[in-house]
DNA sequence: AAGATGCACAACCGCATTGTG
DNA sequence: ACACAATGCGGTTGTGCATCT
């Protein structure tokens, strides 16, 4: 079977947006939010005043605000969508969320990328790979796009110019860029990592058989760390972690304490809106390594757990082993031989 | 001045994953 | 358990602007 297609094509606009089309998606999400992409263009249009409008044409002897406070009270949702085809946003769902996320969101820090954020979109590359979404995860106010943008203009441009593979954020061999990442600290550094990450989890699977899990049951509860992390456990941690953001005396910081200690506290920002109680996760590709890890494996807080032996490796991550480089970042901004 | 080229960034496309009935 | 819809993500392309020749 052939795949659907995300939105009825036909009749759709493509390209550019116009300051129309945003002024529309603005208001409606601001008045409404963004329940559901697929049906926000359809009723992005100001259909309430245009239904009612319809009606008044009848020439009932109702007036206007009658008929408005009809469409509010009166669930017409197929006759508002037949209406809305005329008034509505012509751009595919998919279309608006683009254009929300990456463009129109109130919280979008606009302008050029500080060289701290630069640094940190390296690192978090040379963890996560082109994973463009947990990167700007950690980069409050950036998009996805933004940084793969920025990757794939700048940065990697730059790292070639230092002779570095972008790929492996290693040096190159004589022989050029490496085909495949050999075990560089940073990958070595993300198997202790996973290996403590494993552990922790396994630890965790034992433990919720004294929490919460049903005695004939072994299987471990998929909302298992959620909800720990929400439990007092969670609390724990938190409170914890805390402290730990307040010292912030890891390598990372110690580099540059600012922009490190941030992306060390996103640990924490990210799982936050679990603890305050938000709804559970949509997604579990949410729960990126870091995050997800971090909430999960350090939700004991006994000294010797391996979930702080995690945590540690974390706070530990060898950026400067190799990222030494970018110390001289002024030096290469437009370095000669590029 | 005009065309060629390069750059930056917004937007699109297709796939993967998740949610739902 | 399955199929389909909805959503999110990453790769890629298109477009407008600036600079170069």
């Amino acid at each position: 079977m052939g795949r659907r297609p995300c939105c009825e094509r036909k009749g759709l606009k493509k390209g550019p947006w116009g300051p129309e089309e945003d002024e529309i998606l603005i208001n409606y999400i601001n008045k409404h939010g963004h329940g559901s992409w697929r049906s926000l263009p359809k009723l992005s249009g100001d259909f309430d005043s245009t239904f009612a409008s319809s009606l008044h044409s009848y020439k009932t002897p109702f007036s206007h605000k009658f008929y408005l406070l009809l469409v509010n009270i009166i669930p017409l949702q197929p006759i508002k969508g037949l209406i809305s085809t005329l008034t509505g946003l012509r751009r595919c769902g998919k279309s608006c969320r683009l254009r929300w996320t990456n463009y129109l969101r109130p919280d979008i820090k606009r302008g050029p990328f500080t060289l701290d954020e630069e640094k940190l979109v390296i690192q978090l590359h040379a963890i996560l790979g082109n994973r463009w979404a947990a990167i700007a995860s950690q980069l409050p106010g950036r998009t996805d796009n933004e940084i793969k943008n920025l990757w794939n203009t700048h940065l990697k441009k730059r790292l070639l110019c230092m002779g570095v593979d972008p790929l492996t954020h290693e040096p190159f061999t004589s022989g050029g860029p490496t085909t495949r990442p050999r075990s560089s600290p940073a990958t070595r550094h993300m198997a202790q990592w996973e290996s403590a990450r494993l552990e922790a989890e396994a630890r965790l699977s034992k433990e919720s058989l004294f929490f919460n899990s049903p005695p004939t049951s072994v299987k471990p509860d998929p909302d298992f760390f959620l909800r720990l992390w929400n439990s007092e456990v969670g609390e724990s941690f938190r409170k914890l972690n805390g402290e730990a953001k307040a010292d912030c005396r890891s390598p990372i910081s110690q580099a540059s304490s600012s922009t490190k200690c941030g992306s060390v506290s996103g640990v924490t920002i990210d799982v936050g809106p679990i603890a305050a109680g938000s709804s559970t996760p949509k997604s579990s590709r949410t729960e990126d390594p870091i995050m997800f890890d971090a909430s999960s494996s350090s939700s004991s807080n006994e000294s010797e757990d391996s979930s702080d032996t995690a945590l540690q490796l974390l706070l530990d991550f060898p950026v400067n082993n190799d990222m030494s480089f970018l110390e001289d970042v002024d030096t290469y901004a437009t370095p000669p031989q590029c």
